[in-house]
DNA sequence: AATACCGCTTGATGCAAATCAAGGTGATTA
DNA sequence: TAATCACCTTGATTTGCATCAAGCGGTATT
């Protein structure tokens, strides 16, 4: 019932808050799972979500091949998903910030697909799949919204596909950082300055480029006075060059 | 509630034909939707599906940007997804056989995320999400196996994610060719020669590389003896050498 | 039968990003 | 205070694939 943590082969125990996290009173809540519910729906929701301990600094939330039982939507804190190629590399496949769903790929196999590791300190609401098959049955919108969800991380891993294998490296990172900002602003956080919390090689392992490329292109879009970097701290200068860059066309 | 065909402006009239074709006589019943589904459900799902006239070679199925209405299964023929870059390249995000489902990346907006057109003749099952939608509240193991197959969709985007990110075009083309054979022995079709439906030029849309590339790369193998290649007739010579360039440890 | 066109192959050249290498900075530990 | 380590940056060199270019065989067009 508590989340398996396989990093140290212990268990997280549910939290007690001083005061009560529901879905109801997130700030998340317009943004997250419960997006279009009525509120005695949201209730429903929230009757079946396990809320634990924060995840500290690059700890595991499941790891690829672990049984699959729930999703997670991310309440505080970012968290990236990889898959680890047999040669030891790392692809990573989605960074995930707060409001956001992950875990969906297990579904398929009932087994993880992928691993999912904190990039920070980071809390999620764990939503026990069953569970949500159940309501889902019973409330068409919650369905429909999660055929949603699923939906939207095709499209945004065939975003992906076509960055890879179209985009240079300059356009790649420029998308990226288009896309942080977006994510940002609607969690109505500054879309022009913000702190990276992925490192640089995970970047790179996002785009399909190496650290020292990912660090040449910063340096490059610096020169051009389109952005201020200053280690993880970002800021957008000239949004439009930015999306020159990008050159996404969106 | 007929399919509409943008390509000539018209639509497609549902077809009659002599003997009825429905999911629970259709040979691919076991690997398509209505896997792990019991006979009356069967039934059921069938009424919902609609049926018509086979799609001519390079005719869309859907384009990027059309209204979203219906997922399709393909019953025979291939086609491809692709979407279009702001620059006019295109980028091929699935290839589909006979048995597999295709325009799942339009629920989320409610709009098609990509094209899809016959790389040859085609027949295909339309299945009205609405219909589907409501089904699977009254019929909780096909919302469970369409979860599986939208999280299906997932997993093999991420495949190609971490492929054209991290894989040479020697092992992109094995990879592929690999794929091919898997889907064709599912349906008990020779796992070692057949007819590629798609162009050299899909195949470098698919895998991120020029039509030059795909080429040279079929003549490595060819010379290599792995692979016979006569012009879209494959026939794989070393499976096992074949995987061992594909290197995807699978 | 000649022509054009399309899809494919093969060769020569160029380039963007990988690789190799070295050094810098800040945080943690001894 | 020094030492270690993780992370990032910058420079020099290499390389895999793109690009440019040409030619071939099959099919459709006139």
């Amino acid at each position: 019932m508590t989340i398996q943590v396989t990093e140290h082969g212990g268990e997280l125990q549910p939290c007690s808050h001083s005061y009560q996290v529901n879905c109801g009173n997130c700030r998340l809540n317009s943004i997250c799972l419960p997006l279009a519910l009525e509120a005695d729906d949201i209730a429903q929701l929230d009757n079946i979500i396990q809320r634990s301990k924060p995840l500290q600094k690059s700890q595991h939330l499941y790891r690829e091949g672990d049984n699959f039982q729930s999703v997670f939507a991310v309440r505080s804190g970012t968290l990236k998903a990889y898959k680890t190629t047999d040669d030891g590399r790392e692809q990573v496949t989605g960074f995930y910030f707060p409001g956001e769903i992950l875990g969906m790929d297990g579904i398929s196999n009932n087994t993880h697909a992928s691993s999912a590791k904190a990039l920070e300190t980071a809390a999620v609401c764990e939503i026990p799949f069953s569970s949500l098959e159940k309501l889902s049955t019973i409330m068409p919108s919650l369905q429909r919204h999660f055929f949603q969800l699923m939906s939207r991380e095709i499209t945004a891993d065939q975003q992906l596909i076509t960055l890879l294998s179209k985009n240079s490296a300059d356009e790649r990172v420029a998308s990226l950082m288009l896309s942080i900002s977006t994510r940002n602003s609607r969690r109505k956080l500054s879309a022009t300055q913000f702190r990276l919390p992925m490192s640089r090689v995970d970047i790179g392992n996002y785009l399909g480029l190496t650290v020292e490329t990912v660090s040449r292109v910063f340096s490059r879009m610096q020169k051009m006075d389109m952005l201020r970097v200053d280690n993880k701290e970002i800021e957008i200068l000239d949004i439009e060059s930015l999306r020159g860059m990008a050159n996404l066309g969106s």
